[in-house]
DNA sequence: CTAATCACG
DNA sequence: GACGTACGTGATTAGC
């Protein structure tokens, strides 16, 4: 039936009725693989809920389509960038299931449309024109404000879930004006929502008043000098380009190229066995069951399946066999498994190489995975002659790939978009590919998936893992490459034992990954895992490989400074004890300074030793001189060992930089480690320890950068807990610590002293660390009974925080973890033990949140910073938990420092708007002493 | 291999 | 009422 007069055409706005399925259902997931499917189910019963309830009534539709929008860049976005910028991502776990509503529809046999680059709202104001100028009525399936412009002469809009009829009157109500003049008022009003600029100040309100007044906004624009309030009419003419543009955005464009016809929407019934095919797909039980009751069909059969248990049989219960594992000789075999990548688009992947250290070491084999219990080593430079051969060989052993070959072959599927690679801590992988020209992208990596789920719970090593997972102990390297003196590289490890040991972690590294993935969703943080596991690998990889340049010189003249110092103070000592010892020894200086000298206070530790740290021995330093010589050789020594002269040796040869190791799954709050050298406690509270920073220099021509985060936990708590005392002292940018000792102390601002505030500092920090009476009055070295007071006052005065406490506890409590503001979380299974080991669990489950949300802003900040200053010739070096280091050419050093500072403070959003500011501190300088 | 100590946030 | 406590890390050394 050609579409006319007596034509009834339904426009279902798509994306609403997805947002609204989205956020209306909790997030379900598809029983035999995991994928999320809330959305798709919300959708689907959406369309059967109207097929019920409007197609077969009195009033049915002849015609019927849902429109989608499509792509993210409209022609809006090329007149302005704004538009719509401040919307929040699309949550990952929806993502995959936009696709699954097309077919939804599709299953249903309602016409589906979507046009590349077009929002739906502009497809539907063309069709609602076209319907209504061939004499047919519109009703368009939607509460969207913005195509209200579309109501009037035989269209009216639907909101399906109040089931409110919108016509000429419902418009007037909402803008104060007729549909005619829609436009006119969004574009004075503007939108917070899709980023509409408008008038400022000028709301709906007085939008409607000035465009009822004037007739139009291009009259109300050429007479803007008639208004009367002289702000308003300064506001109009001042921001006339940005109304004009403001109209120009709201305007629906009624006349788009459209490649089909409003005859091709004529509405059909659904065919049941393509329906039902689908329904069941989706593996929805009830609705399958209802529509196929509705249609007086069979409902389908949904198998009960879940390969991701451990009851049920499934190819993670395979039995390892390291035997059937396939060695890949030749370019055709080779061909053979990527072929079998490229049809199934994902493959578990491994790199064995000579080192732990992957700037050095250097690239033996590969292994490949896409089937449990099925996998391949491609041995590429082995050596000649095995483990035992005392003499070895550096001929390369028979009957390998070429490297190069091999490579060339492999670096499609490495970078292909559309292949998933699978690791087990894949940075390690993507870091030696890297060194190959190798990109590889993009990846999954069971390490963090497992990280993401489990953090507190266990660690994250192939072998917890596997043995914890897959009930399997993998091949333990020790028995190939052996270990202490006579361990061997792996080059030199026989190539059928290397393919059993290599092949299995592919096969281990799939095999957790088909067990993980559903897992994650159901744990509910694949947005942590996405956000911020996922991306920051290749981020943390660049930043290894770039390095920081270390200065040998000058930590070589400190370690002889230094060496000399120690000396020096190991002869006072000596003369003091009227003995040598070896002042290294804290048993040793225990039983001088306990027993010979008779000094108070030796407790013995669990091993029936004396212990001696730094704040025994610095009680006792006001007394007696030999602790404090004692407290200054410990201090210099520490620097000598672990800084100057460990340092040296963590130079690389080839870049002359220190490339330290980020673990990313170290930290049980979501914190970094880092490692080999660690260059997170790299000394600066002493003016000593901080020379050593001097060390870490910029390259000629550059400088280094140091931005940091003021307070960041602090503001966090402020947020978390609700403390609006604390929130409005970081808002006007208040010295906290002063403020929080002028409450505590009652003490005015003006009359603060340095030793107020430094208790009040204490205690603020106490307080994000679970405070205790005990732990304050030893920090603050004050009575017991007197911190408790200081305690119980803080309390009094922020109740807030006391309420956020135990709510933290509670609910550790009774989840048995807890959360950050970006849904990490951080497993306490101690929270419920009884015992000393309770009190622990339960400061760390309060410190948790506080720290973990810090941890997650400043990754989210890095996972952006590579797009933010991509272009400008900077690097980000190291990060140390507040703070991320930069390596600037001189002249650019100020543009970096807005950008990166821009992307810093504003981390938190989209996904939290914190009560109160992030500020970060900027420096720069030739080295990180003078930068931070 | 573990405990003690101390560097950082 | 007593107990034992600040939160999160990594490197080095001594001493078994």
């Amino acid at each position: 039936m050609a579409f006319g007069k007596g034509c009834h055409l339904h426009l279902i706005d798509g994306s609403a009725f997805i947002f609204r399925a989205y956020h209306a259902l909790p997030p379900l997931t598809r029983k035999s693989d995991g994928l999320p499917i809330g959305a798709v189910s919300g959708f689907c019963n959406m369309l059967q809920r109207y097929i019920d309830g409007n197609a077969n009534g009195s009033d049915a539709p002849t015609h019927v389509a849902v429109i989608f929008d499509k792509g993210s860049h409209t022609f809006r976005n090329d007149l302005y960038d704004q538009y719509k910028a401040n919307r929040d991502e699309m949550p990952e776990d929806l993502r995959p299931q936009i696709p699954l509503t097309r077919r939804a529809t599709e299953a249903f046999n309602i016409a589906c449309k979507e046009i590349e680059g077009f929002e739906a709202d502009d497809i539907m104001a063309t069709l609602a024109c076209r319907a209504r100028d061939a004499g047919g009525r519109v009703t368009i399936l939607s509460s969207d404000k913005d195509l209200m412009q579309l109501v009037g002469d035989g269209v009216e809009m639907l909101d399906p879930m109040k089931n409110r009829r919108i016509d000429r009157e419902g418009v007037m109500e909402k803008f104060g004006v007729g549909p005619e003049r829609v436009v006119d008022v969004q574009a004075l009003a503007g939108d917070s929502v899709d980023n509409i600029p408008g008038a400022p100040g000028i709301g709906i309100k007085t939008a409607a008043l000035l465009i009822n007044e004037f007739g139009s906004l291009e009259d109300l624009l050429e007479r803007a000098d008639e208004i009367k309030q002289p702000k308003r009419r300064q506001t109009l003419i001042e921001n006339r380009a940005q109304i004009e543009l403001s109209k120009a955005l709201v305007q629906l464009d009624r006349d788009m190229e459209l490649d089909f016809t409003l005859d091709d929407l004529e509405a059909r019934d659904p065919e049941p066995d393509t329906l039902l095919a689908f329904l069941a797909e989706m593996e929805f039980r009830t609705l399958s069951k209802r529509i196929a009751d509705a249609l007086h069909v069979e409902p389908p059969v949904i198998m009960d399946t879940d390969p991701g248990g451990t009851e049920v049989e499934g190819p993670a219960d395979l039995p390892f066999a390291p035997e059937t594992y396939e060695c890949i000789r030749d370019m055709g075999a080779l061909q053979g498994w990527i072929d079998r990548i490229a049809e199934r688009g994902y493959v578990a992947f491994d790199t064995e190489t000579t080192g732990l250290n992957e700037m050095q070491a250097d690239l033996v084999g590969i292994s490949l995975s896409v089937d449990p219990g099925h996998a391949c080593y491609i041995p590429l430079t082995h050596r000649a002659g095995g483990a035992d051969d005392l003499f070895g060989s550096d001929e390369l052993a028979e009957g390998q790939l070429p490297l190069d070959d091999v490579l060339a072959a492999l670096k499609p599927v490495l970078e292909d978009d559309s292949i998933l690679k699978i690791g087990q801590n894949m940075k390690y992988d993507a870091k030696i590919l890297a060194r190959h020209g190798v990109t590889i992208a993009p990846i999954d990596d069971t390490m963090l998936m497992s990280y993401a789920m489990n953090a507190g719970l266990h660690g994250h090593g192939m072998d917890t893992l596997s043995e914890r997972y897959l009930g399997h102990t993998p091949i333990p390297i020790k028995e190939l490459i052996g270990s202490g003196k006579s361990q061997v590289t792996f080059d030199r490890v026989a190539i059928d034992d290397a393919t059993k040991y290599a092949a299995e972690d592919a096969d281990i590294t799939l095999r957790l990954w088909q067990r993980f993935r559903p897992q994650l969703h159901q744990t509910q943080v694949t947005t942590v895992y996405e956000t911020l596991e996922r991306p920051l690998v290749p981020v943390l990889a660049g930043m290894e490989m770039a390095g920081i340049r270390v200065d040998r010189e000058v930590l070589s003249r400190m370690s002889n400074a230094f060496a000399q110092k120690m000396a020096q103070l190991e002869d006072e000592i000596h003369g003091l004890a009227g003995e040598k010892f070896n002042v290294g020894s804290p048993a040793q200086v225990g039983e001088i300074l306990f027993e010979k000298m008779g000094l108070e206070g030796g407790k013995k530790g669990k091993t029936g030793k004396y212990s001696t740290p730094a704040d025994v021995l610095e009680d006792l330093a006001t007394e007696h001189d030999l602790p404090a010589r004692i407290l200054d050789w410990r201090q210099v020594s520490k620097l000598k060992s672990t800084y100057t002269d460990a340092l040296q040796d963590h130079i690389d040869p080839d870049t002359g930089r220190v490339h330290t190791s980020y673990v990313q799954t170290g930290a049980s709050t979501g914190r970094l480690a880092s490692t080999d050298p660690n260059l997170q406690n790299i000394p600066v509270r002493t003016e000593e320890g901080r020379r050593i920073r001097e060390a870490f220099v910029a390259e000629p021509g550059k400088v280094l950068l140091s931005l940091d985060y003021s307070q960041i936990e602090l503001r966090i708590l402020a947020h978390v807990a609700g403390i609006d005392a604390l929130k409005a002292a970081f808002r006007e940018g208040q010295d906290i610590h002063a403020m929080t000792a002028s409450e505590m102390f009652d003490v005015p601002m003006d009359e603060m002293t340095p030793d107020i505030r430094r208790q009040a500092k204490a205690i603020n920090f106490g307080v994000i660390y679970g405070i205790s009476g005990f732990g304050l009055a030893r920090n603050l070295r004050i009575p017991r009974a007197e911190a408790q007071g200081f305690i119980d006052r803080y309390f009094e005065r922020f109740p807030g925080i006391r309420a956020y406490m135990d709510d933290t506890v509670n609910f550790a409590k009774e989840h048995g973890f807890v959360q950050t503001l970006f849904g990490r979380k951080i497993h306490t299974p101690e929270i419920n033990a009884k015992g000393p080991g309770a009190g622990f669990a339960k400061r760390a489950a309060i410190n948790a949140p506080i720290q973990g949300t810090a941890a997650d802003v400043i990754r989210r900040a890095m996972v952006r910073m590579p797009g933010a200053i991509a272009g400008l010739p900077a690097k980000m070096l190291l990060q140390v938990h507040d703070e991320l280091l930069f390596e600037v050419e001189e002249g650019a050093a100020d543009k970096v420092t807005r950008a990166a500072r821009e992307i810093m403070e504003g981390a938190a959003e989209p996904a939290i708007k914190l009560d109160v500011p992030l500020i970060v501190d900027a420096g720069q300088g030739a080295n990180w002493a003078e930068a931070h």
